[in-house]
DNA sequence: ATATTATATACCATATCGGGTATAATGTCA
DNA sequence: TGACATTATACCCGATATGGTATATAATAT
C-alpha cells in the first residue's frame, strides 16, 4: 500500500467516518476515495490533495522508506 | 509553485539534465515532464512518482508548510 | 545583435480517469 | 447463525490528461 492510501484511510477512520461520509464532506466522488484508498496508482494529483487537505496535509515529495 | 514541482525542477537541474534528457531516462513525455515543473495540478500520481523515483523518492502526505 | 539551446504554449489524437450506479464481498455485532 | 453496515469490484459514459508535434518565448553565449 502507497502512503498516501495508508494515511487517508487512516486518518478518515480516526475521524470516525466512512468513506461515503468522507465522499461528501470533501466533495470528492465516492469512487475516487475507494480507489484512492485501495492504492489506484493512476488517480490525479488534484484530488489527492484535496483528500488530502482534509487533515491539513498535502502530497510532498519524500523517501520511499518514509525516514 | 507546489512542492513536488520545485522539488523535481531543483533536483534535474542539479543532476544537469533538460526537460528533453529527463523525459527520455525517466520514459516519461516531454510534455508531462513540462507541465509537472509548471506546477500543473491535475497530473496522474503514477507518472509523478515516475518522475520522483528518479530522485528516490516518492509522493507522501505531508504538511502545507512542510515542516 | 545573432546563433544556439532551453523552456513555454497551442493543437490534435487516443487513452483513461472520475462520477454514478449496481452488485459482490467483507466485517461487525447481537 | 442472521441482519446490518461498510468496503470492494464491475459497468457505462462524459470529461480530460497524456503524448506527439509545431511554434513561440526566454535564456545563454559568442
Amino acid at each position: 500500500m502507497n502512503p498516501i492510501a495508508e494515511f487517508v484511510k487512516k486518518r478518515r477512520k480516526e475521524a470516525g467516518l466512512t468513506q461515503e461520509e468522507f465522499a461528501m464532506r470533501s466533495g470528492l466522488g465516492l469512487r475516487f476515495v475507494r480507489d484512492l484508498e485501495q492504492g489506484k496508482e493512476t488517480v490525479r494529483m488534484d484530488k489527492v490533495n484535496t483528500a488530502l487537505e482534509m487533515f491539513g496535509a498535502v502530497a510532498v515529495p519524500g523517501r520511499k522508506d518514509g525516514r
